[in-house]
DNA sequence: CTACTATACAACCAATTAGTTAAATAAGCA
DNA sequence: TGCTTATTTAACTAATTGGTTGTATAGTAG
């Protein structure tokens, strides 16, 4: 990340801002196991189809998620399933801080574990 | 990241979000090689010290960064510096997009592979 | 054809935020 | 004691954004 101009920071930024939302977060992760429509998303992540669509056209246009067409639905699936490695490490940073605060928080350990 | 409940979520998206900023990026980029002034990195993000004065604040918030004092000025310094390792993972995974795009933009390949 | 369902999209609102400006704080020096 | 420099903070503005609501499009069933 040395020799980066502020066109490629931005570029990173971006893909960082796309990861800095929770529901965007929790669709990635309802994705790990396959694709899912639109309907079947929203009600994983406990939200209205028009929203779960929104965050998933970011995403797709930000490349980290296909579509499919199949009849009435939609199905959305991971682009490249070497975000969860970004995710994991990110929770094992998280862990690693909240080790040293205190000796709890497991939740985090185990997610970034499970890579 | 499979079992992490909506508050672990805002954390991760929260940590996601601190690293979604070109100037933010710029800063702990800067701070690679050690410590730095308030003023020194203004200087090399060509900005004001008042906006990185804030940015820094926002960043050992986060605990991104640590400060110390000396004089009138305040030394910033990375608190660990495997954040990098995140950075260079996501140059990584641009990088993997564009060559899939184009054969060009070489910049994040070089930047990820210096890790 | 109508009716229903799934998805997308546009318009809007409330909240957040990056950057600027000016003022406040604090340390060093004449 | 002032005077200067370094940093922080408050107030403000402009822009962005997550969520809602209503509407449009398209496929399916009757």
């Amino acid at each position: 990340m040395k020799g980066l101009d502020r066109k490629a920071l931005e570029q990173v930024a971006g893909y960082f801002q796309s990861l800095a939302e929770p529901t965007r977060l929790q669709l990635l992760n309802a994705l790990r196991n396959g694709e899912m429509t639109v309907s079947e998303l929203a009600d994983h992540a406990a939200s209205t189809a028009a929203n779960v669509s929104k965050h998933l056209s970011l995403l797709a246009k930000g490349g980290f998620v296909d579509r499919r067409s199949e009849g009435t639905s939609v199905y959305y699936r991971i682009t490249d399933p070497d975000i969860y490695a970004l995710c994991d490490l990110v929770c094992g940073q998280i862990a690693k801080r909240l080790s040293a605060q205190a000796g709890a928080h497991s939740v985090f350990r185990k997610a970034a574990r499970r890579s």
